[in-house]
DNA sequence: CCATTAACATAAGTAGTACTTATCCCATGC
DNA sequence: GCATGGGATAAGTACTACTTATGTTAATGG
């Protein structure tokens, strides 16, 4: 008998993806050189153990069930994973390609702009980058390394930090001069506050933490925009909508090139910040030395 | 014997990945109810397929050698996501994840922005968006969609065009004003024109093909400036260095909040775009459907 | 310095699983 | 209504892999 949380023997998946893709079992049978009865009793032993139909028998032939579908798309991708893998083993070659976790903001405002600099230092790797909205799902994510917005200390995993947390309020050049400049903080509450939706922002600061840091009293006021994604609120920074909270140093190409202004009397900093998250067991690859060595320099 | 290119038996990987992770055939063994025995002449099997030792035995215990930890990673991911579906499929219930592969432009431009109005639509579902510089390296990507550009028909996947190319020259409106507007194509000349690296480009409209669609003849000039990244050309559109090329809808939200100026008048399309591809054998699950009805609306 | 211990390796017998061969069954098409 | 081509079933067999018993190794302690 079968353990409830256990796998079943694996070589069923092997010849269940067989039958799936050729949706023949004579075929499968032929490709994995034995005899259809032999693929015929494991694909039933495998739908047993399951409790589900994965085929429908149909006129000779079989078409996949529902459940079918999506085990065929899982198995041939971890297949894949296995052959590969085993593949580059035996050729005793390093891994090409790494994959990186993180979330939508540090993506789009640290990681792409700066990838093309360092593909022309390594052509021969490639990097995913990959994110999620779920951005703390550490045991799921197989990935060679995660950049994470937080405290660092992840249980299981080894984390360095690689940027502490650096914020100052930012907006367009425009509104700048139309204030001329803001001198003192309840100067800021004139102009509308861009604010990023709390379950959105999880740990980042928000403009009531900047207020306390500076001995000020937050008042929630009319003249709040509220933002569900931090591009949002930066294009409307950008446009002269308001006043937004700016990371350092995500935002620094926008300030560098004059789009966007900051006010750095009010920076304040934390102890948050984005970390550099490996698992415990893994030892990184040099490709993944390399992108590290180029990310932390 | 075994075959060049084929798996081994993969129950030789799980308990691999046991004694991996426990660093002792005695523990896996007892974890996987049998005997110490078993486990390493399974282990031995697995080295001799490989050719590659993978622990390298030391007193009282065992270490992974190189190869071993490469093995570990990607055998712990693939048996997880395996686990995962099986259990998933005993349970009838469908997926909650779905994978997207796309472009970095259009995960920046457009999916990333616009993702938030979707997790209020389905708060279930949690999309992970992956992407990679190797674009349309479509047999490795194990995604329940991806959004390529292009002229759409790859072999083997159901493609479905999402957005047709259609291209304009954008800069900021301090530009625009200097120039009193753009008129005749010509004039674009004056300012600086902002264009994207060849090789990464690829398929993408370029200024060349532009001035030869309005029938006029591109000679390249001085006041060009390349860029790797459409992130870094949009960023040095909006800082007003230059007239980039806008492609809608990405740059809809800019446009609209004022930030660029388009000038529709020298708008061209093309029979390339955007497309949805999906794998000919992958039926898209409810959560896929959802997006996809989400993402054409 | 030798005995003990705790880990993995090896060897050989055994048990059990899974493959093969032969046959059956069913639906279709001529 | 018979031939065809696909999968299902049944039973014997062969082979794989597990178990038990023993060997090997290296550090520790008396």
């Amino acid at each position: 008998m079968l353990m409830g949380s256990e796998l079943p023997p694996l070589q069923w998946l092997v010849v269940f993806e067989a039958a799936a893709r050729l949706l023949s079992f004579t075929a499968a049978a032929h490709e994995l050189g034995t005899t259809q009865p032999a693929v015929s009793q494991q694909i039933r032993a495998l739908e047993k153990s399951l409790g589900v139909a994965l085929f429908e028998r149909i006129y000779r032939g079989v078409v996949l069930t529902d459940a079918g579908h999506i085990l065929l798309k899982t198995t041939q991708s971890s297949l894949r994973d296995l052959r590969e893998v085993l593949q580059k083993i035996k050729q005793k070659s390093a891994p090409r390609r790494i994959t990186v976790v993180t979330d939508f903001a540090f993506a789009a405002f640290y990681l792409m702009p700066r990838l093309p600099e360092f593909r022309g230092l390594h052509k021969e790797i490639d990097i995913r980058i990959q994110t999620s909205q779920s951005g703390t799902d550490l045991p799921s994510m197989d990935s060679d390394v995660a950049i994470l917005f937080g405290e660092g200390g992840y249980q299981g995993y080894r984390s360095e930090k690689l940027l502490s947390e650096k914020v100052y309020p930012v907006c367009s050049p425009k509104l700048f001069e139309e204030f001329s400049g803001f001198t003192v903080l309840t100067d800021m509450v004139k102009a509308p506050l861009l604010k990023l939706n709390a379950d959105i922002s999880q740990k980042w600061m928000d403009w009531e933490q900047l207020f306390h840091l500076h001995g000020a009293q937050w008042q929630p006021s009319d003249s709040v925009m509220e933002f569900d994604n931090y591009t949002l609120l930066v294009q409307a920074a950008i446009s002269g909508q308001g006043i937004g909270l700016g990371w350092s140093p995500l935002l620094d190409d926008y300030i560098k090139s004059g789009v966007l202004v900051a006010l750095p009397h009010f920076t304040v900093e934390s102890n948050n910040g984005y970390h550099i998250v490996q698992s415990n067991h893994h030892v990184p690859s040099d490709s993944t030395k390399a992108f590290l060595d180029w990310l932390k320099a």
